[in-house]
RNA sequence: GGGGAGAUGGCCGAGCGGUUGAAGGCGGCACCCUGCUAAGGUGUUAUAUCCGUAAAGGGUAUCGAGGGUUCGAAUCCCUCUCUCCCCGCCA
């Protein structure tokens, strides 16, 4: 949610910035609602505020038994416009309040110009040059190496659950659960970060305060019987831990990671990415929160998006980082790093991890606050999300990096002391 | 699922329908006093928003949420949510 005091005082400053988003934008109508709400709130408190007077006025003579009548005139008069201008007011912020919610955060300054992801710019590769690792055979996309290995069952996934859900076997769900606590260790032990095992279940307040809902609840899965929805992702529980608070500057910067298992709609990607461990209903992902002051959140992706950089390097992934220009950023992000795996049996690069900076922008939505050491004011927290990785798409990248002409997938080194020792992955005897 | 109790400021805890944004205590902060680690005194201490160039000051809203009754609601009524206790069921 943006600042509508920003919206009102500098509304060319944000319109142009909402355009660089692309397509139309027209506030026209907003500052037009908006003036008028403010019109009415003002007629209304000078209301209640007579309203209060004369109450208490009344309150005074009833003890002094004095004359009311000349008051109670007043209030047959009052009382009614009165309360019209409330539910004028009340229905007058509603629109406002609709209106503004569904308006995405503006990107920062550094942001690349751009509409779609073809004009994302990459800012780097691992290893330095371009040097992909050659293999001496043709890759094979990871769909085939995990099914001929006996580790991914697309077809036992789909007689549980349909399409995009898949069952992991043997080494294949050994190396899920490797992966989930090498990276988890990776964070806590060595980057800071405190570990959560939050709720999978939210409210539509806690998707409110991240940006999922109102305007993506189609993306959702949606409980039946309980207004509650499955998370898309841990940026949702995590960030919101600090919703509604009033933090002391000194717990800042915060750190929090989680694994979960995310579930995802997918709706409008019908067709796309229909085979293998890409795009799926259901994913684990551990992912990375910081809670900071404002001053310090640009600097806090920068630290973010290495530590999701550290999970590749040191499983010897190759991968690229970009920075997703103005047209390509999600609703509530201000500024995004994309990593992007190398995946030789796909022979492309597929997003692992997506490190984004909202700045206030989810703070606000969530009244997350803190307050600067003898500072009476209050003043929102940055907060910022990204995976640490995506964990089924590592997996992935696993298997199409380290496959042998042979059909066996060798196991990065770091990934063997939580694989028990295991250095291949051999078909899974029967 | 059945029955009961409750939801007030950072915390604890008062609150006859009328100068209650809310007593009191704790904690926090500031100052004062005091010759020992400690104690005492005084004051101050919610959030948001509007008016005010700023400060001072003032208006409005907020006592779980949303409606309602009333000239006036933390106090009365309705609905919902959540918490706690007992019974049942269950990992």
């Amino acid at each position: 949610m943006l600042d509508i005091k920003q919206i009102r005082e500098q509304p060319q400053w944000v319109e142009d910035r909402l355009k660089r988003r692309g397509g139309k934008v027209d506030l026209s109508g907003f500052h037009a609602s908006e003036a008028r709400l403010r019109e009415i709130r003002v007629e209304t408190e000078k209301l209640q505020a007579r309203r209060n007077e004369i109450s208490t006025e009344i309150g005074r003579r009833k003890a002094a038994k004095q004359d009311i009548t000349e008051l109670f005139e007043e209030m047959k008069t009052l009382g009614p416009a009165l309360k019209n201008l409330e539910n004028q007011l009340r229905d007058q912020e509603r629109l406002v309040e609709a209106t503004l919610v569904v308006i995405p955060n503006l990107p920062e300054d550094s942001v690349p110009e751009g509409r779609d992801e073809r004009d994302n710019v990459v800012l780097r590769y691992w290893p330095e040059e371009k040097s992909l690792a050659q293999h001496s055979f043709q890759p094979k996309p990871h769909w085939e190496i995990g099914e001929a290995l006996g580790i991914l069952d697309f077809e036992a996934g789909t007689q549980i659950a349909g399409a995009r859900v898949t069952v992991l076997r043997g080494a294949g769900a050994r190396l899920s659960r490797a992966l989930i606590n090498f990276m988890l260790d990776l964070h806590t032990g060595e980057h800071g970060y405190t570990e959560i095992m939050p709720p999978l279940l939210a409210n539509d307040r806690t998707l409110f305060g991240t940006g999922q809902l109102p305007k993506f609840e189609e993306d959702l899965f949606a409980c039946r019987d309980n207004p509650l929805f499955l998370i898309p992702t841990a940026e949702v529980p995590l960030t919101n831990l600090v919703a509604d608070q009033i933090l002391d500057e000194k717990q800042l910067p915060m750190q929090m990671t989680a694994w979960t298992t995310c579930f995802r709609r997918e709706a409008g990607a019908a067709g796309k990415d229909t085979r293998g461990l890409i795009r799926q209903h259901q994913f684990d992902k551990v992912e990375l929160v910081w809670i900071t002051r404002p001053e310090e959140s640009g600097a806090a992706l920068e630290r973010l998006t290495g530590h999701a950089e550290e999970v590749l390097k040191r499983l010897e992934l190759p991968f690229r980082t970009v920075s997703l220009c103005a047209g390509d950023m999600g609703f509530s992000a201000a500024k995004t790093y994309d990593l992007e795996v190398w995946l030789p049996g796909q022979g492309c690069y597929r997003e692992i991890s997506s490190c984004s900076n909202t700045q206030a922008f989810q703070a606000r939505r969530m009244k997350a606050r803190f307050r600067r050491g003898g500072e009476k004011k209050t003043e929102l927290v940055h907060t910022l999300n990204g995976s640490g990785v995506a964990v089924g798409r590592t997996l992935v990248a696993i298997l199409e990096n380290g496959q042998q002409a042979d059909g066996s997938v060798v196991i990065p080194r770091a990934l063997r002391p939580f694989m028990g020792g295991m250095e291949v992955i051999t078909p899974l005897a029967v």
